[in-house]
DNA sequence: ATTGTGGCCTGCCCGC
DNA sequence: TGCGGGCAGGCCACAA
């Protein structure tokens, strides 16, 4: 989501430009049952009007359809040359012509695109998004209780749930529970007031410090993040699980 | 409805 | 040096 939210600026240099042409090669990529042709047609000539982000999702509005862009966790987005990441964790450095699998170029000369060596991300025209929950960057406290509220799902599996947050990712996730220090395998419907209020205040501060850093690698428990990784707050040997499907490191003393 | 599981995409890195 | 296998995260289909 931080990534994201860091393309969705850089996609706003396109705004105000219009639509010349559509590449599209690959068509596992695009989503929603469209091609590289109805794409095509549906975008040549439009013109990008705004961008918006919910979560992982990325909107750009224009005034035909709006492009939904999903970034996976390898994709990336280029504007006129121009990378908002360096580098992301687990994709390599590298930007090869051959993991382009959309690129829209602009009336004028310019173009946006997306390069993804894994393929995670996607293209899709009108994205559904009415089953997105609040977005993580402006989610309330009472937004928040609401909710993890009566679920006997692990916290984690909760967090990570795109329908009652949206745009918390595996990682992100690790890191506030463990700066708020809570047992992520705790149910989400038992914690306290005073916990559901500090989960959200670490859950804003979080997002917003990695935010303003440039990514959600740069969290402090990224570097421990591995076996046998210690933890940076009290060198207890971090716990690392499977919790809501995904591999999981916490802190055994201080998160209870 | 809620919760859990497994599969998919492919590059990378480890051990042999 | 090459190769096989496991692993990574987001999302989805599917099961109980």
């Amino acid at each position: 989501m931080i990534e994201v939210e860091l393309y969705r600026r850089l996609a706003d240099r396109a705004v105000g430009r219009h639509v010349a042409q559509v590449e599209a090669p690959d068509g596992w990529f695009l989503k929603g049952g469209i091609d590289a042709a109805s794409v095509a047609t549906a975008l040549e000539g439009r013109e990008v009007l705004a961008t918006r982000r919910i979560g992982k999702l990325l909107l750009v509005d224009t005034d035909g359809p709006t492009l939904g862009l999903r970034f996976g966790m390898t994709g990336r987005l280029i504007v006129d040359d121009t990378a908002a990441i360096d580098v992301l964790e687990y994709a390599s450095g590298r930007d090869e012509a051959r993991w382009d699998r959309f690129t829209v170029r602009f009336a004028g000369g310019g173009l946006l695109r997306v390069n993804d060596p894994r393929r995670l991300g996607g293209v899709e025209l009108d994205p559904d998004t009415t089953r997105l929950g609040h977005d993580a960057l402006s989610i309330t406290a009472a937004g928040l209780r609401a909710a993890l509220r009566s679920s006997a799902a692990p916290l984690k599996a909760r967090l990570l749930d795109q329908a009652r947050v949206a745009g918390l990712g595996n990682l992100l996730v690790d890191e506030i529970l463990w700066r708020a220090g809570i047992d992520p395998a705790r149910p989400a419907g038992g914690l306290t007031e005073a916990e559901a209020s500090r989960l959200h205040r670490h859950l804003r501060a979080t997002v917003r410090s990695l935010l303003a850093d440039g990514g959600s690698h740069l969290g402090r428990l990224q570097a421990s993040r591995l076996r046998g990784g210690l933890c940076p707050k009290d060198g207890a040997a971090l716990l690392r699980r499977t919790i809501g499907g995904r591999t999981t490191y916490s802190c055994p003393r201080h998160q209870t």
